[in-house]
DNA sequence: CAAAGGTCCTGCTCGC
DNA sequence: TGCGAGCAGGACCTTT
């Protein structure tokens, strides 16, 4: 599920109740996700405080004196600040109880997120130290794109989706912003125009910008068991739309598999 | 049976 | 020949 609208929204809404908090307990329901959990973590965080929350791409990173945990959601986890004690659902997987009576509890069906627990400066860390720049940041500007693609052969759709070129582009927004941008997704990362890149770049940074103050009105499904996130479903143009009216042109949009992910894209507005 | 919003890792090919 | 870079595909897992 998440993107990294969803992310950023994650962040904002469980960052008001758990910030500056103490760790009273941790619970680790099942700690087999992307990688093994870290057995010692109930005994590293108990009666820390949680100093500060931040995101970098789509990890959320969570720092304490001692060092930082790196949280991320894979395509289906998504983290809820609860009261402590309620039911445990099917698929949470981790817990992490706080003294103001709060828990942020990590539920994720297909395990492909990830707890992870670094000393080192989590800037450093192995998965953090290559990411590419943030989206909506001045280091992401119309240049880096096309300097880091000259001589690329790869699909500029599987080219935006690298977060070691730039993070934050998951496989919606990848079909919307070349959507937007007029840009074929099959077409060669190095053969790209420097002007088609500026409008790329562009896109990229209007269309998460959008979805991000998008997500920050649906703030109040965090807390509620069944928060739904859909905000996006009514405003995308062309991912999920094979066979509807290109809103330009018409013509019916197509979908086709592009390394391994599903690609939507209008083939007579997109060249 | 196919597909779902992520991304790391492995192994192959190519060019110096 | 050896090595790195680039790239495609596999892997992880459950639900619909």
């Amino acid at each position: 599920m998440p993107e990294l609208p969803e992310v950023e929204t994650t962040l904002r809404g469980i960052a008001p109740h758990i910030d500056q908090q103490t760790v009273s307990k941790i619970i680790i329901h099942n700690g087999s996700l992307r990688w093994p959990v870290d057995k010692t973590l109930p005994r590293i965080l108990k009666n820390q405080q949680l100093l500060k929350l931040q995101r970098r791409g789509k990890y959320l990173i969570l720092c304490f004196s001692k060092g930082s945990l790196l949280l991320h959601l894979g395509m289906s986890g998504t983290l809820r600040v609860l009261n402590a004690g309620e039911t445990l659902q099917k698929h949470d997987h981790f817990e992490m109880c706080f003294n103001n009576g709060k828990a942020l509890r990590l539920r994720d069906p297909r395990r492909f997120g990830s707890v992870l627990w670094t000393t080192e400066p989590w800037e450093t860390h192995k998965l953090i130290n290559k990411l590419g720049p943030e989206p909506l940041s001045d280091d992401f500007d119309e240049n880096r794109l096309y300097t880091k693609s000259r001589k690329k052969t790869v699909a500029i759709k599987s080219f935006v989706m690298n977060s070691h070129i730039i993070v934050g582009v998951g496989n919606i927004y990848a079909s919307e912003s070349l959507f937007i941008a007029g840009i074929n997704p099959n077409k060669a990362a190095g053969k790209v125009s420097k002007k088609a890149y500026s409008a790329l770049t562009q896109a990229i940074k209007i269309i998460l910008g959008n979805a991000i103050k998008q997500g920050g009105t649906t703030l109040k499904d965090f807390s509620s068991p069944d928060g739904n996130p859909g905000y996006f479903a009514q405003q995308l143009n062309v991912y999920g739309r094979k066979g509807e009216p290109c809103p330009k042109c018409k013509k019916p949009i197509t979908q086709k598999v592009i390394n391994q992910r599903a690609t939507y894209y209008c083939t007579v507005c997109q060249r």
